[in-house]
DNA sequence: GTCTTCGTGATACGAACGTACCATGAAGTT
DNA sequence: AACTTCATGGTACGTTCGTATCACGAAGAC
Protein backbone atom coordinates (compact mmCIF):
# COMPACT_ATOMS: atom_id res chain seq x y z
CA UNK A 1 0.00 0.00 0.00
CA UNK A 2 1.15 3.77 -0.26
CA UNK A 3 2.13 6.30 1.95
CA UNK A 4 -0.97 4.99 4.62
CA UNK A 5 -2.27 8.09 5.06
CA UNK A 6 -3.92 9.30 8.25
CA UNK A 7 -7.76 9.30 7.00
CA UNK A 8 -9.01 11.59 10.22
CA UNK A 9 -6.67 14.46 9.10
CA UNK A 10 -6.76 14.12 6.00
CA UNK A 11 -10.83 14.55 6.51
CA UNK A 12 -10.32 17.61 8.28
CA UNK A 13 -8.33 19.42 5.67
CA UNK A 14 -10.83 19.39 3.35
CA UNK A 15 -13.30 20.12 5.07
CA UNK A 16 -10.91 23.22 6.66
CA UNK A 17 -10.72 24.05 2.46
CA UNK A 18 -14.28 23.69 2.24
CA UNK A 19 -14.94 26.21 4.82
CA UNK A 20 -12.45 28.55 3.69
CA UNK A 21 -13.96 28.93 -0.13
CA UNK A 22 -17.80 28.64 1.77
CA UNK A 23 -16.70 31.41 3.63
CA UNK A 24 -15.58 33.69 1.02
CA UNK A 25 -18.23 32.54 -2.04
CA UNK A 26 -20.92 31.25 -0.45
CA UNK A 27 -22.09 28.12 0.52
CA UNK A 28 -24.27 27.77 -2.10
CA UNK A 29 -21.28 28.22 -4.91
CA UNK A 30 -18.91 25.79 -3.52
CA UNK A 31 -18.84 22.51 -5.81
CA UNK A 32 -17.11 19.64 -5.04
CA UNK A 33 -14.35 20.96 -7.20
CA UNK A 34 -14.13 24.05 -5.51
CA UNK A 35 -13.29 22.59 -2.62
CA UNK A 36 -10.46 19.92 -4.29
CA UNK A 37 -8.93 22.77 -5.72
CA UNK A 38 -9.16 24.97 -2.71
CA UNK A 39 -7.49 21.94 -0.57
CA UNK A 40 -4.71 21.61 -3.07
CA UNK A 41 -6.14 17.90 -4.23
CA UNK A 42 -7.80 16.43 -7.05
CA UNK A 43 -11.29 15.74 -7.31
CA UNK A 44 -11.16 12.27 -6.68
CA UNK A 45 -9.70 12.73 -3.46
CA UNK A 46 -12.30 14.49 -2.41
CA UNK A 47 -14.59 11.88 -3.29
CA UNK A 48 -12.74 9.56 -1.81
CA UNK A 49 -12.69 10.87 1.58
CA UNK A 50 -16.28 11.95 1.47
CA UNK A 51 -18.07 9.51 -0.67
CA UNK A 52 -20.92 12.01 -1.34
CA UNK A 53 -21.23 15.97 -1.43
CA UNK A 54 -23.83 15.20 1.40
CA UNK A 55 -21.52 13.80 3.76
CA UNK A 56 -18.99 16.44 2.58
CA UNK A 57 -21.67 19.20 3.79
CA UNK A 58 -22.34 17.46 7.30
CA UNK A 59 -18.77 16.76 8.26
CA UNK A 60 -18.19 20.49 7.37
CA UNK A 61 -20.39 21.48 9.78
CA UNK A 62 -19.43 19.47 12.17
CA UNK A 63 -16.41 21.17 12.43
CA UNK A 64 -17.26 24.70 12.31
CA UNK A 65 -19.49 24.03 15.33
CA UNK A 66 -16.18 22.70 16.93
CA UNK A 67 -13.83 25.39 15.76
CA UNK A 68 -16.74 27.93 17.14
CA UNK A 69 -16.11 25.89 20.69
CA UNK A 70 -12.56 25.84 20.64
CA UNK A 71 -12.67 29.60 19.95
CA UNK A 72 -14.91 30.81 22.75
CA UNK A 73 -12.90 27.92 25.08
CA UNK A 74 -9.88 30.20 24.23
CA UNK A 75 -11.59 32.93 25.22
CA UNK A 76 -13.06 32.22 28.29
CA UNK A 77 -9.20 31.16 29.28
CA UNK A 78 -8.02 34.70 27.57
CA UNK A 79 -10.90 36.10 30.29
CA UNK A 80 -8.94 34.33 33.57
CA UNK A 81 -9.99 31.54 35.90
CA UNK A 82 -11.38 33.59 38.33
CA UNK A 83 -14.07 35.96 35.85
CA UNK A 84 -17.24 36.34 36.82
CA UNK A 85 -20.71 35.51 35.22
CA UNK A 86 -20.84 38.70 33.55
CA UNK A 87 -17.11 38.27 32.03
CA UNK A 88 -17.97 34.95 30.93
CA UNK A 89 -21.23 36.06 29.48
CA UNK A 90 -19.18 38.18 27.53
CA UNK A 91 -16.65 36.57 25.55
CA UNK A 92 -19.51 34.06 24.81
CA UNK A 93 -21.76 36.61 23.04
CA UNK A 94 -18.72 38.41 21.69
CA UNK A 95 -16.75 35.61 20.35
CA UNK A 96 -19.79 34.76 17.79
CA UNK A 97 -19.83 38.38 16.34
CA UNK A 98 -18.04 38.44 13.13
CA UNK A 99 -15.11 40.54 14.27
CA UNK A 100 -12.18 38.97 12.42
CA UNK A 101 -11.89 36.66 9.53
CA UNK A 102 -12.67 33.27 11.23
CA UNK A 103 -15.57 34.66 13.05
CA UNK A 104 -16.99 36.21 9.78
CA UNK A 105 -16.53 32.73 8.06
CA UNK A 106 -18.34 31.06 10.78
CA UNK A 107 -21.16 33.16 11.03
CA UNK A 108 -21.68 33.29 7.45
CA UNK A 109 -21.54 29.56 6.52
CA UNK A 110 -23.36 28.82 9.42
CA UNK A 111 -26.50 30.84 8.73
CA UNK A 112 -26.35 29.23 5.09
CA UNK A 113 -26.12 26.12 6.80
CA UNK A 114 -29.67 26.79 8.42
CA UNK A 115 -31.25 28.12 5.71
CA UNK A 116 -30.48 24.81 4.29
CA UNK A 117 -31.67 22.83 6.95
CA UNK A 118 -35.30 24.75 6.40
CA UNK A 119 -35.42 22.82 3.27
CA UNK A 120 -32.51 19.82 3.48
CA UNK A 121 -33.70 17.31 5.39
CA UNK A 122 -30.85 15.62 5.93
CA UNK A 123 -29.24 18.86 7.31
CA UNK A 124 -32.60 19.40 9.60
CA UNK A 125 -31.82 16.72 12.25
CA UNK A 126 -28.03 17.61 12.81
CA UNK A 127 -26.39 19.51 15.39
CA UNK A 128 -28.33 22.12 14.62
CA UNK A 129 -31.09 22.01 17.55
CA UNK A 130 -27.99 20.55 19.65
CA UNK A 131 -25.64 23.17 19.70
CA UNK A 132 -27.64 26.19 20.55
CA UNK A 133 -29.95 24.82 22.97
CA UNK A 134 -26.77 23.47 24.74
CA UNK A 135 -25.51 27.72 24.84
CA UNK A 136 -28.63 28.20 25.85
CA UNK A 137 -28.68 26.30 28.95
CA UNK A 138 -25.35 27.43 29.53
CA UNK A 139 -26.18 31.00 29.39
CA UNK A 140 -29.05 30.17 31.67
CA UNK A 141 -27.51 28.66 34.38
CA UNK A 142 -24.56 31.23 34.00
CA UNK A 143 -27.75 33.95 34.62
CA UNK A 144 -29.08 32.09 37.32
CA UNK A 145 -26.43 31.81 39.02
CA UNK A 146 -25.86 35.89 38.83
CA UNK A 147 -29.18 35.92 39.76
CA UNK A 148 -28.44 34.01 43.27
CA UNK A 149 -25.21 35.56 43.84
CA UNK A 150 -27.37 39.35 43.83
CA UNK A 151 -25.33 40.07 40.49
CA UNK A 152 -28.93 41.18 38.32
CA UNK A 153 -31.25 43.93 38.64
CA UNK A 154 -34.85 42.90 39.82
CA UNK A 155 -36.92 41.12 37.29
CA UNK A 156 -34.81 38.90 35.59
CA UNK A 157 -35.64 35.98 33.83
CA UNK A 158 -32.28 33.81 33.08
CA UNK A 159 -34.06 31.26 30.64
CA UNK A 160 -35.63 34.30 28.61
CA UNK A 161 -33.01 36.78 29.05
CA UNK A 162 -30.32 34.19 27.51
CA UNK A 163 -32.68 33.17 24.61
CA UNK A 164 -32.92 36.24 23.92
CA UNK A 165 -29.14 37.64 24.00
CA UNK A 166 -28.14 34.55 22.00
CA UNK A 167 -31.45 35.61 19.31
CA UNK A 168 -30.19 39.51 19.72
CA UNK A 169 -26.46 38.44 18.98
CA UNK A 170 -27.07 36.25 16.13
CA UNK A 171 -28.99 39.05 14.68
CA UNK A 172 -26.71 41.55 15.37
CA UNK A 173 -23.80 39.32 13.64
CA UNK A 174 -25.92 38.73 10.84
CA UNK A 175 -26.26 43.23 10.04
CA UNK A 176 -22.71 43.32 10.79
CA UNK A 177 -22.13 40.71 8.43
CA UNK A 178 -24.44 41.80 5.13
CA UNK A 179 -22.53 45.54 6.25
CA UNK A 180 -25.21 46.83 7.70
CA UNK A 181 -23.59 47.89 11.55
CA UNK A 182 -19.83 47.66 12.42
CA UNK A 183 -18.43 44.86 14.96
CA UNK A 184 -17.81 48.04 17.60
CA UNK A 185 -21.36 49.18 17.27
CA UNK A 186 -22.72 45.67 17.68
CA UNK A 187 -21.10 45.28 20.75
CA UNK A 188 -22.01 48.25 22.37
CA UNK A 189 -25.65 47.08 21.74
CA UNK A 190 -25.06 43.94 23.45
CA UNK A 191 -23.35 45.69 26.14
CA UNK A 192 -26.17 47.96 26.52
CA UNK A 193 -27.93 44.95 26.83
CA UNK A 194 -26.21 43.24 29.70
CA UNK A 195 -26.24 46.75 31.60
CA UNK A 196 -29.63 46.20 32.02
CA UNK A 197 -29.41 42.92 33.38
CA UNK A 198 -26.67 43.00 35.60
CA UNK A 199 -26.40 45.78 38.46
CA UNK A 200 -24.08 48.66 38.05
CA UNK A 201 -20.41 47.43 38.61
CA UNK A 202 -21.75 43.55 39.50
CA UNK A 203 -20.74 40.87 37.42
CA UNK A 204 -17.07 41.91 36.57
CA UNK A 205 -14.16 39.56 38.25
CA UNK A 206 -15.76 38.31 41.67
CA UNK A 207 -12.80 39.64 43.68
CA UNK B 1 -50.38 42.72 -31.36
CA UNK B 2 -51.97 40.05 -29.26
CA UNK B 3 -54.03 40.86 -26.26
CA UNK B 4 -51.80 43.51 -25.18
CA UNK B 5 -51.10 42.18 -21.78
CA UNK B 6 -50.42 44.17 -18.12
CA UNK B 7 -46.54 43.99 -18.08
CA UNK B 8 -46.35 45.41 -14.22
CA UNK B 9 -49.27 42.77 -13.11
CA UNK B 10 -47.74 39.75 -15.25
CA UNK B 11 -44.19 40.57 -13.37
CA UNK B 12 -45.65 40.65 -10.28
CA UNK B 13 -47.83 37.22 -10.82
CA UNK B 14 -44.51 35.77 -11.52
CA UNK B 15 -42.55 37.74 -8.88
CA UNK B 16 -45.22 35.87 -5.87
CA UNK B 17 -44.48 32.59 -7.70
CA UNK B 18 -41.03 32.74 -7.33
CA UNK B 19 -41.56 33.84 -3.37
CA UNK B 20 -43.88 31.02 -3.26
CA UNK B 21 -41.19 28.05 -4.71
CA UNK B 22 -38.54 29.84 -2.59
CA UNK B 23 -40.66 29.69 0.27
CA UNK B 24 -41.61 25.90 0.05
CA UNK B 25 -37.88 24.61 -1.18
CA UNK B 26 -35.70 27.32 -0.10
CA UNK B 27 -34.20 29.65 -2.61
CA UNK B 28 -31.36 28.44 -3.38
CA UNK B 29 -33.04 25.40 -5.22
CA UNK B 30 -35.06 27.89 -7.30
CA UNK B 31 -34.13 27.56 -10.72
CA UNK B 32 -36.38 29.40 -13.65
CA UNK B 33 -38.01 26.43 -14.89
CA UNK B 34 -39.74 25.97 -11.35
CA UNK B 35 -40.62 30.06 -11.46
CA UNK B 36 -42.83 29.12 -14.71
CA UNK B 37 -44.15 26.03 -13.73
CA UNK B 38 -45.26 27.47 -10.19
CA UNK B 39 -46.68 30.52 -12.16
CA UNK B 40 -48.57 28.31 -14.97
CA UNK B 41 -46.00 29.87 -17.85
CA UNK B 42 -44.00 28.69 -20.30
CA UNK B 43 -40.02 29.05 -19.29
CA UNK B 44 -39.78 31.51 -22.29
CA UNK B 45 -42.02 33.61 -20.77
CA UNK B 46 -40.62 34.22 -17.58
CA UNK B 47 -37.41 34.90 -20.00
CA UNK B 48 -39.64 37.75 -21.50
CA UNK B 49 -40.63 39.52 -18.54
CA UNK B 50 -37.37 39.10 -16.62
CA UNK B 51 -34.41 38.97 -19.09
CA UNK B 52 -32.28 37.42 -16.64
CA UNK B 53 -32.38 35.36 -13.49
CA UNK B 54 -30.53 37.84 -11.73
CA UNK B 55 -33.14 40.78 -12.60
CA UNK B 56 -36.09 38.62 -11.40
CA UNK B 57 -34.21 37.87 -8.24
CA UNK B 58 -33.94 41.67 -7.80
CA UNK B 59 -37.49 42.21 -8.39
CA UNK B 60 -38.69 39.21 -5.73
CA UNK B 61 -36.78 40.56 -3.07
CA UNK B 62 -38.41 44.02 -3.96
CA UNK B 63 -42.11 42.59 -3.82
CA UNK B 64 -40.85 40.92 -0.38
CA UNK B 65 -39.98 43.57 1.40
CA UNK B 66 -43.38 45.25 0.08
CA UNK B 67 -45.55 42.72 1.02
CA UNK B 68 -43.95 42.69 4.30
CA UNK B 69 -44.50 46.41 4.58
CA UNK B 70 -48.05 45.89 3.98
CA UNK B 71 -48.48 43.48 6.47
CA UNK B 72 -46.81 45.55 9.01
CA UNK B 73 -49.22 48.58 7.76
CA UNK B 74 -52.41 46.01 8.34
CA UNK B 75 -51.17 44.96 11.52
CA UNK B 76 -50.37 48.44 12.50
CA UNK B 77 -54.03 49.36 11.35
CA UNK B 78 -55.81 46.86 13.50
CA UNK B 79 -53.96 48.02 16.68
CA UNK B 80 -56.19 50.93 15.68
CA UNK B 81 -55.30 55.02 15.30
CA UNK B 82 -54.78 55.63 19.32
CA UNK B 83 -52.53 52.89 19.84
CA UNK B 84 -49.96 54.09 22.27
CA UNK B 85 -46.24 53.64 21.28
CA UNK B 86 -45.66 49.87 23.04
CA UNK B 87 -48.75 48.44 21.11
CA UNK B 88 -47.37 49.45 17.90
CA UNK B 89 -43.54 48.64 18.62
CA UNK B 90 -45.41 44.93 19.43
CA UNK B 91 -47.05 44.90 16.22
CA UNK B 92 -43.78 45.83 14.29
CA UNK B 93 -41.74 43.38 15.95
CA UNK B 94 -44.72 40.57 15.88
CA UNK B 95 -45.02 41.06 12.15
CA UNK B 96 -41.75 39.69 11.25
CA UNK B 97 -41.73 36.21 13.47
CA UNK B 98 -42.64 33.53 11.68
CA UNK B 99 -45.63 32.86 12.98
CA UNK B 100 -47.90 32.16 9.53
CA UNK B 101 -47.37 31.02 6.67
CA UNK B 102 -46.81 34.16 4.80
CA UNK B 103 -44.40 35.72 7.30
CA UNK B 104 -42.66 32.06 7.62
CA UNK B 105 -42.20 32.37 3.89
CA UNK B 106 -40.61 35.76 4.04
CA UNK B 107 -38.19 35.49 6.79
CA UNK B 108 -37.02 32.52 5.16
CA UNK B 109 -36.69 33.98 1.73
CA UNK B 110 -35.15 37.10 3.28
CA UNK B 111 -32.18 35.47 4.94
CA UNK B 112 -31.55 33.74 2.01
CA UNK B 113 -31.07 37.13 0.09
CA UNK B 114 -28.96 38.11 3.08
CA UNK B 115 -26.19 35.28 2.96
CA UNK B 116 -25.88 35.87 -0.95
CA UNK B 117 -25.71 39.51 -0.52
CA UNK B 118 -23.01 38.39 1.09
CA UNK B 119 -21.26 36.95 -1.49
CA UNK B 120 -22.95 38.07 -4.51
CA UNK B 121 -22.44 42.19 -5.32
CA UNK B 122 -25.76 42.91 -7.33
CA UNK B 123 -27.58 41.81 -4.43
CA UNK B 124 -25.39 43.88 -1.84
CA UNK B 125 -26.66 47.55 -2.92
CA UNK B 126 -30.31 46.74 -2.71
CA UNK B 127 -33.02 47.41 -0.08
CA UNK B 128 -31.17 45.42 2.28
CA UNK B 129 -29.48 48.27 3.53
CA UNK B 130 -32.56 50.96 3.24
CA UNK B 131 -35.12 49.06 4.39
CA UNK B 132 -33.60 47.71 7.93
CA UNK B 133 -32.03 51.41 8.55
CA UNK B 134 -35.98 52.50 7.87
CA UNK B 135 -37.05 49.91 10.54
CA UNK B 136 -34.55 51.12 12.90
CA UNK B 137 -35.34 54.90 12.43
CA UNK B 138 -38.68 54.37 12.68
CA UNK B 139 -38.47 52.45 15.91
CA UNK B 140 -35.49 54.59 17.82
CA UNK B 141 -38.20 57.84 16.99
CA UNK B 142 -41.47 55.89 18.48
CA UNK B 143 -38.57 55.06 21.45
CA UNK B 144 -37.68 58.23 21.91
CA UNK B 145 -41.47 59.53 22.10
CA UNK B 146 -42.21 57.33 24.70
CA UNK B 147 -39.18 58.09 26.63
CA UNK B 148 -39.84 61.97 26.42
CA UNK B 149 -43.68 60.71 27.32
CA UNK B 150 -41.85 59.53 30.21
CA UNK B 151 -43.11 56.03 29.48
CA UNK B 152 -39.91 53.93 29.37
CA UNK B 153 -37.46 52.95 32.41
CA UNK B 154 -35.07 54.92 33.41
CA UNK B 155 -31.27 54.47 31.38
CA UNK B 156 -32.85 53.23 28.00
CA UNK B 157 -31.05 54.38 25.18
CA UNK B 158 -33.77 54.48 22.29
CA UNK B 159 -31.25 53.90 19.85
CA UNK B 160 -29.55 51.01 21.39
CA UNK B 161 -32.62 49.41 21.80
CA UNK B 162 -33.75 49.92 18.99
CA UNK B 163 -31.03 48.05 17.20
CA UNK B 164 -31.48 45.78 19.80
CA UNK B 165 -35.07 44.73 19.70
CA UNK B 166 -34.72 44.28 15.82
CA UNK B 167 -31.92 42.48 15.80
CA UNK B 168 -33.58 40.10 18.34
CA UNK B 169 -36.38 39.71 16.62
CA UNK B 170 -34.24 38.30 13.52
CA UNK B 171 -32.49 36.00 15.34
CA UNK B 172 -35.65 35.01 16.95
CA UNK B 173 -37.22 34.46 13.85
CA UNK B 174 -34.69 32.65 12.65
CA UNK B 175 -34.89 29.97 15.76
CA UNK B 176 -38.45 29.25 15.19
CA UNK B 177 -37.63 29.22 11.55
CA UNK B 178 -35.45 25.85 12.22
CA UNK B 179 -37.97 24.75 14.57
CA UNK B 180 -35.66 25.27 17.89
CA UNK B 181 -38.39 27.22 19.37
CA UNK B 182 -42.25 27.85 19.08
CA UNK B 183 -43.64 31.38 17.81
CA UNK B 184 -44.86 31.72 20.79
CA UNK B 185 -41.98 31.26 22.91
CA UNK B 186 -40.69 33.86 21.10
CA UNK B 187 -43.09 36.29 21.45
CA UNK B 188 -43.08 35.56 25.00
CA UNK B 189 -39.56 36.65 24.98
CA UNK B 190 -39.69 40.03 23.03
CA UNK B 191 -42.66 40.68 25.64
CA UNK B 192 -39.89 40.44 28.19
CA UNK B 193 -37.84 42.54 26.70
CA UNK B 194 -40.23 44.87 26.41
CA UNK B 195 -41.41 44.85 29.73
CA UNK B 196 -37.59 45.84 30.95
CA UNK B 197 -37.82 48.79 28.43
CA UNK B 198 -41.23 50.58 29.57
CA UNK B 199 -42.43 51.08 32.79
CA UNK B 200 -45.38 48.66 34.01
CA UNK B 201 -48.39 49.55 32.78
CA UNK B 202 -46.98 52.42 30.15
CA UNK B 203 -46.94 52.24 26.57
CA UNK B 204 -50.27 50.67 26.16
CA UNK B 205 -53.43 52.59 25.09
CA UNK B 206 -52.21 56.80 25.80
CA UNK B 207 -56.16 57.23 26.69
C1' DG C 1 -54.81 44.54 -46.84
C1' DT C 2 -50.37 44.44 -46.07
C1' DC C 3 -46.88 45.14 -42.39
C1' DT C 4 -44.94 45.68 -38.31
C1' DT C 5 -44.78 44.66 -33.55
C1' DC C 6 -45.97 42.07 -29.29
C1' DG C 7 -46.72 37.88 -26.83
C1' DT C 8 -45.91 33.11 -26.61
C1' DG C 9 -44.22 28.35 -27.47
C1' DA C 10 -40.79 24.86 -28.32
C1' DT C 11 -36.37 23.65 -28.39
C1' DA C 12 -31.38 23.86 -28.66
C1' DC C 13 -26.81 24.96 -26.62
C1' DG C 14 -22.83 25.31 -23.75
C1' DA C 15 -21.37 25.13 -19.15
C1' DA C 16 -21.15 23.23 -14.66
C1' DC C 17 -22.41 19.99 -11.42
C1' DG C 18 -22.30 15.47 -8.67
C1' DT C 19 -21.12 10.99 -9.42
C1' DA C 20 -19.19 6.71 -11.46
C1' DC C 21 -15.71 4.22 -13.74
C1' DC C 22 -11.14 2.72 -15.06
C1' DA C 23 -6.24 2.72 -14.48
C1' DT C 24 -1.88 2.57 -11.92
C1' DG C 25 1.79 2.80 -8.63
C1' DA C 26 3.23 1.95 -4.01
C1' DA C 27 3.36 -0.77 0.16
C1' DG C 28 2.41 -4.44 2.80
C1' DT C 29 1.30 -9.91 3.17
C1' DT C 30 2.35 -14.73 2.34
C1' DA D 1 7.85 -13.49 -6.22
C1' DA D 2 3.15 -13.24 -6.56
C1' DC D 3 -0.81 -10.99 -4.81
C1' DT D 4 -3.74 -8.12 -2.44
C1' DT D 5 -5.02 -3.64 -0.76
C1' DC D 6 -4.78 1.42 -0.31
C1' DA D 7 -4.31 5.97 -2.28
C1' DT D 8 -4.59 8.61 -6.15
C1' DG D 9 -5.22 10.47 -10.97
C1' DG D 10 -7.85 11.08 -15.06
C1' DT D 11 -11.90 11.18 -17.36
C1' DA D 12 -16.47 10.19 -18.88
C1' DC D 13 -21.64 10.23 -18.09
C1' DG D 14 -26.08 11.97 -17.28
C1' DT D 15 -28.54 15.84 -15.54
C1' DT D 16 -29.77 20.40 -14.81
C1' DC D 17 -29.17 25.12 -15.26
C1' DG D 18 -29.45 29.84 -17.45
C1' DT D 19 -29.67 31.62 -21.76
C1' DA D 20 -30.29 32.03 -26.79
C1' DT D 21 -32.62 30.96 -31.09
C1' DC D 22 -36.22 29.99 -34.19
C1' DA D 23 -40.97 30.05 -35.22
C1' DC D 24 -45.69 31.70 -35.40
C1' DG D 25 -50.23 33.71 -34.39
C1' DA D 26 -52.71 37.68 -33.18
C1' DA D 27 -53.58 42.68 -33.07
C1' DG D 28 -53.05 47.39 -34.02
C1' DA D 29 -50.92 50.91 -37.79
C1' DC D 30 -51.06 52.88 -42.37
Amino acid sequence: MPKRVDHAERRNEIAQALLRVAGRRGLHAVGMRDVAAEAGVSLRLVQYYFETKEKLLLYGLQRLAEGFGERVAARLRAAGDGAGPRAVIEALLMTSLPTDEASRTFHLVYTSYAVLSVTDRALAGQPFIKDPDAAEDTLAELLRQAQEADLTRPGVDPRKEAIGLLAMSAGLGTSVLVGQRTARSAAAVLTHQLDGIFREGGGGAPA
